[in-house]
DNA sequence: AACGTATCCGCAAACGTTACCGATACTTTT
DNA sequence: AAAAGTATCGGTAACGTTTGCGGATACGTT
């Protein structure tokens, strides 16, 4: 028989249900309900969880309150310098490690900042990183990295896990599918400071960091033109991204500048992979009045193009003259080498990580200034020099 | 005059000093002692932190427990249909975003899986990255990356920032200067889990995951010897990385099997910055009886002596065959193309995330296998083509 | 003595969740 | 109808910090 654990009477109990698969038992004589807990099963698969020595035990140790050990942790001042040193040395001994879990929790922030990119794959988003993280570090922050894939749906619950991870601020370069903001106009009503960079939106009400991408290609082009080459064609990205149009725009602007006509079939824009670099390329070269330049928007594309140009025979940069976008590194080695733009990469990162950092310090919503653009560099190699 | 605020008395009121700055005073009365709030300075500078909403105004709103509604939004069982759906509905209403922080402190885990490079300027890395990253965020677990810098010192910084972050497990890739331990003898006594990948060690009793440099080094020089190159010099890496014992053991091993004497004159080792490079290509280059090959340990290396031996006239493959390491992309493009060898990176990023996942899910400690090698591949292009 | 001052320390309430242990009302079985 | 079982829900103690404010003590000053 059961005894109970309350009245100790032994005839008075009866079962009363099920709790979690465990058989309930109610007394009769003193109306107490109880499980029996598990007959110790023996669990050591359950691993007592190794203990981390916390506040409490320095606290414990040297016979003085929490708070007091935590002061002496934080250099407060309204403490004895010897018991400072005390809790100093517990901790020492006690190889104390400070929570920073509980630490976030009742501070409410996290010293990390979220990073949210499209892809990996260029050395573009690499760099940034580079430059973000070294400032970021350098101030104490973390930085915790995300990859959209490219992908709306994913940019999405990216989002939302730095916002259930309680980031102190995001910066964010967008999808090629992204259209629609809500996601991110969450930060603004909740307060926490957002910055866009590279691929930027008018949607939001958020600084944003950007190169010229406007200027920039127009220089491409102009140096195109000025290298004696008639009809050049653009294979360009998506149109909803703002750096495509911004880019196409720059191109128009050249031609019109110098009074060339604008041939619209000599105008591709779409996500520019290799494969479909391939095929835009194939189609433009095999044009039965095929163009004798391409400024293409990133140098993979660019180099796809010079390729198939030497399968074809044709020579670059005599018959075609190419210049692409972004200087990766390869476009240094490539053939004649290849013309292109040079990104201010780092220096993306680094502003725009200083840039966050300001608007954490100011509590108050300064009006900041909306926008940073970023210079960019013409690198003048091998494939778009004819003239000379 | 003042009242005590507690027993109301006027006239028993003393100052009894100064508590932070304000006066403070005590009842002689009921013995209160107290100090008189600040005249509420109207401090609007203090912007009343926006409310986040949580489980509790859940609860309230629809007026039942904290507990109920955090089971309700897991999906646990013992729970009403009608219930669970009406705290969803309430949580859509209210914008309700879980609290992660508080999540992590009550659960003592973060479900972050921290990361350590030495650097990011390679595609090395970032590759890796890519591949762990995709694995681990397909399993909901989020990647805080920190960089070392090659920095012995910054590694152990980053290594104590992330057991304060609580991470759940650690991938570290060492330092070149990384000869002493005991920050990852840490993770060890603490039970986190933690795996070394491509810069390891053997003093810490942790899983590894490497490429076969041994085989990799010992097939480039084989391939040199096999094209016909005699004397065949190799600039290695610092002699403290692993890495570079086995690529060095390798190049010897194929030598030694091919009859060639070792010639130590012609074996380089140290940290391999562009500029190192150029120096000791330039020794090797103007030795009087230079070599007529070289293995280097990375490509940049090996793209140094090859744009070096441009200079000089020294015509690559036929005078001097040329081999890299790592396969980074501009190494395609290059000359005649470096010969290199690829390294899976992706490959190693997503076994070494997935290892990870796996002694997480393992309460126990396990006998894990100790270490993983993963396969590379020669890839031959023109630098090394002398006998065709 | 009686009062004023300065210094140091402790109490306890947050922070938002989770999970254990019960409790209640209702349904089914004996 | 009593006993047993089921389905839901609530109370509350953790988790480890930080911090505002009250309390105690020792010392200085009338």
């Amino acid at each position: 028989m059961i005894a109970c654990p309350k009245c100790s009477e032994v005839g008075s109990i009866m079962k009363a249900g099920y709790v979690r698969n465990k058989q309930r038992y109610v007394c009769k004589n003193c109306n107490y309900f109880f499980t029996l807990s598990a007959p110790e099963q023996l669990s050591s698969t359950k691993k007592s969880r190794r203990h981390q020595t916390t506040i409490i035990d320095i606290a414990r140790s040297i016979g003085v309150s929490n708070s007091t050990v935590s002061r002496a942790l934080h250099g407060h001042v309204d403490i004895n310098p010897e018991t400072r040193q005390a809790v100093l040395d517990m901790a020492a001994k006690l190889d104390y490690q400070p929570n920073q879990l509980a630490y976030n929790l009742v501070k409410s922030k996290t010293n990390t900042i979220g990073m949210i990119v499209p892809e990996f794959h260029n050395p573009f988003f690499p760099n940034v990183i580079i430059g973000a993280h070294d400032v970021l570090t350098a101030e104490g922050y973390n930085l915790t990295i995300m990859q959209s894939n490219e992908s709306y749906a994913v940019e999405v619950s990216n989002t939302k896990a730095m916002l259930a991870n309680r980031i102190d601020g995001l910066l964010i370069s967008l999808t090629q599918e992204t259209n629609s903001f809500e996601h991110l106009q969450v930060f603004e009503k909740r307060g926490i400071p957002l910055i866009l960079f590279n691929r930027v939106c008018d949607d939001v009400a958020a600084p944003k960091v950007v190169v010229n991408d406007f200027e920039a290609s127009f220089m491409a082009v102009e140096h195109l033109i000025l290298n004696g080459y008639e009809r050049i064609a653009h294979l360009g990205g998506p149109l909803n991204l703002l750096v495509s149009r911004e880019r196409l725009r720059g191109y128009r602007a050249a031609l019109e500048k110098h009074g060339k006509s604008i041939e619209e079939d000599l105008i591709i824009q779409g996500m520019l992979s290799q494969q479909k670099a391939r095929i835009y390329g194939k189609y433009l070269l095999e044009l039965e009045n095929r163009p004798d330049a391409v400024f293409a928007v990133n140098d993979s594309a660019a180099i796809e193009i010079m390729l198939m140009a030497a399968e074809k025979g044709i020579r670059v940069p005599e018959e075609l003259g190419v210049v692409g976008f972004s200087d990766n590194p390869e476009s240094a080695y490539i053939g004649p080498g290849l013309t292109t733009i040079r990104q201010p990469t780092l220096e993306m990162g680094k502003t725009t990580a200083k840039w966050i950092l300001q608007m954490l310090d100011a509590e108050e919503e300064m009006n900041f200034p909306q926008e940073r653009i970023l210079k960019t560099e013409l690198v003048i190699r091998g494939s778009s020099l004819r003239k000379a």
